[in-house]
DNA sequence: CAGATACTTAAGCATTTGCTTAAGTATCGC
DNA sequence: GCGATACTTAAGCAAATGCTTAAGTATCTG
């Protein structure tokens, strides 16, 4: 298996897939058995194997085998990494757009405080 | 192309690779060509603009040609959608163990406030 | 107009991904 | 023990992905 430079890429990678996000939809509701999270899905059972393999790669699940049941749980702190990725970013946007505004507001100072319209 | 079943598929897809992602943290501080895009990532100009053709496919980029250049924008609102996404398995997952707590005090109620554990 | 710039398009190729089937192995319940 | 259950492992394959090079097409600049 290829080692991820980032580990961002295994994280955004595992969400890619719509199984694997149903998944973790699952998982978010409570711990559940590899065979609960398969039942679902219309693919083999060594296919729903696979998809767990790559949602633990990433650190989103955590897996732990209790007799012959491998029991699944969500790592939350891994969806907020991701979170905290994409809001970053967001918010960088928005800040240069609060500034662009303020900017703007200086240089060309409010006329009017109408709130309804703006005429002329 | 294939087209995806589930838009969060291709927002995840894009999100899933360091030059893309790097592409966005550019775009967060402001709009840019393809080539100031390109300038930072040590790959042809063509796979660059292929990276591109993925996050405008997604909607998290927004393009324009003005002459020869074309400008690229970052589309807030589609970040937005993919956080929200993680936000509400996490918090489902948070309301879970909320109210397992509550359960727990209410049934038994704390013996010793313990920091420390382990298992495996 | 001519050459430089900024993409655009197409073809090809190695690797990765998402499945499949066909085998295992390791508990569990009687 | 013995069959049912719950995975596990391996091999194979079609399609998708991430590049590449080699060619375009516009649009500026002098």
């Amino acid at each position: 298996m290829l080692k991820y430079l980032d580990h961002m890429d295994a994280v955004f990678s595992a969400l890619a897939d719509p199984s694997r996000r149903s998944m973790i939809d699952r998982l978010s509701r409570g711990p559940a058995s590899v065979s609960e999270l398969a039942a679902p899905l219309e693919m083999s059972f060594p296919a729903v194997v696979q998809h767990l393999a790559v949602l633990e790669a990433s650190g989103i699940v955590r897996t732990k085998k209790v007799g012959r049941v491998r029991s699944c749980t969500l790592e939350p702190g891994i969806l907020s990494s991701a979170e905290e990725w994409l809001e970053q970013r967001r918010t960088t946007w928005q800040k240069r757009l609060d500034r662009l505004g303020a900017f703007l507001d200086d240089t060309n100072p409010p006329p009017l405080p109408k709130k309804d319209q703006s005429n002329d």
